[in-house]
DNA sequence: ATGGGACCTCACGTAGCGTGAGGGTCAAGG
DNA sequence: CCTTGACCCTCACGCTACGTGAGGTCCCAT
């Protein structure tokens, strides 16, 4: 009994394929790939025929078809093959909107919870005198004093008039709100979200945020556990997530 | 034995909220709602609290959590509720981009046999000198003489020279597959696709096409056997999306 | 008393396999 | 010749979140 080539058992086919051996067990109950039972011993052994079912099996379920469907398929050549790839599509596209609900759920949840944790007192405190001193210094000590030419504080800011304080306050909540929808939603453009966040520091420091600031203050945003913290508390992750957004732009306006 | 108000059986719960009996049966089996069992009959009495609770429930369920993460929500409440409504987004966004996979592995096989059945000379023979004398006899009977000036047929330009009219033929595919893509992905933007699709028309004519003329086109296609048929084989419903995108960018550019 | 509706408890079915349980088969080495 | 380990076989239950009967009990109005 010299074996032959093309000649594979479950295993073998299993491995050459990427499927499990259960699956090829499956598929044989199910009458979707049928081996040849030549071996007395009950054993399944596949050809190259089989080998070739099996791939346009996987070539149909990597497009999320059932097992029926794709019998369907692989059984009636053509036969309405692009209805059913069309069919499947308008499908596809059903759950996927039902995905983007879920999301756009979570998105509103995390919103709502938000507005009592993380209030508008809150981003006060996170800009209070002693704060921006802490900060300004984290800046010096980590980029040195001539980066501190670059990268402003708001301190001198800080005496703005309450209303226009509030205001900017205001705009940075709305901010951080858009920003977190999108980071939760998986998709949505950050760009101007970002470059709004860099105006609004602009304003706050009184003077341009050149990219390569903007930037740097990422990486405070990144190191400093004031920052770690405020963020991480609009949403588990974003304070990794909201930094690599800010130098992803930078990058992106050319700046190193 | 009054009834008591604030109190509810399974089938009045079950409208109130706009599940199925068997739905609250299921979730007393798995004690995620637990009623209280106060008739001696065995009857499932709802109050208030479990009401609410049952509220709770269908807003997690909302966000597509299992009901095991369910009953750890609502049982701790608050407790890392925001870690496990990002856990959730970021489940939800890894099945929605399995969802995206499936659908560009269903893009690539279309386009791939529409190489096979839509071939260029297919294209060759959709403009033909006596097809086109169809289309304008089309065009004049149900839109008038006078819209006949506004839309012109490409007989007069199918004296290109043989390089030209190949290099037309071999644009409109792409634009076609383009659109065809867009279609059964379900997303992207048609606006620039169609605008070059209407650039594409007038080349043809060999004077502008207005937003007013393509949206008379479109009809023509909605109406037509052989574009119906055409486009139909591009994929299936694509006879009646490529018209309807035709129209709603015609009406974006402000053209009734 | 009775009829119909609402309720009850099993219990199987769903899609596509994963994961053992319990037991043969095969080729090579001792 | 026997063993050992890798491979194979056939059940058969488990998983999600219920849907869908089947067969029987209970409540309320007439």
């Amino acid at each position: 009994m010299t074996k032959r080539i093309d000649e594979w058992s479950v295993g073998e086919l299993a491995r050459k394929a990427g499927v499990s051996v259960r699956t090829l067990h499956h598929y044989d109950e199910i009458g979707l790939l049928r081996p040849r039972r030549t071996g007395q011993a009950g054993y399944r052994v596949y050809g190259r025929p089989e080998a070739l079912r099996l791939r346009e099996i996987m070539f149909y379920r990597a497009m999320g078809m059932g097992l029926d469907q794709i019998a369907g398929l692989v059984d009636a050549p053509g036969k309405d093959r692009r209805a059913r790839l069309a069919e499947q599509a308008v499908r596809l596209k059903a759950e996927r909107s039902r995905i983007d609900d879920m999301l756009a759920a979570i998105v509103e949840a995390v919103e709502t919870d938000r507005e009592s944790i993380m209030t508008i007192d809150d981003l006060y405190k996170a800009f209070e005198p002693a704060k921006q001193a802490e900060y300004e210094a984290w800046l010096v000590e980590n980029y040195g004093p001539d980066m501190a030419d670059h990268i402003a504080t708001s301190k001198a800011q800080l005496e703005k008039v309450p209303e226009e304080m509030a205001a900017k306050m205001a705009e940075l909540r709305d901010i951080e709100e858009a920003l977190v929808a999108i980071f939760l939603r998986g998709e949505g453009d950050v760009g101007p979200v970002i470059e709004r966040h860099r105006a609004w520091v602009a304003a706050m420091w009184g003077r341009p945020c050149s990219h390569a600031a903007h930037a740097g203050l990422a990486d405070m945003y990144l190191s400093h556990p004031d920052f770690v913290a405020r963020f991480e508390m609009l949403a588990p992750r974003f304070s990794q997530w909201f930094p690599a957004a800010i130098k992803a732009n930078a990058a992106a306006q050319g700046v190193g």
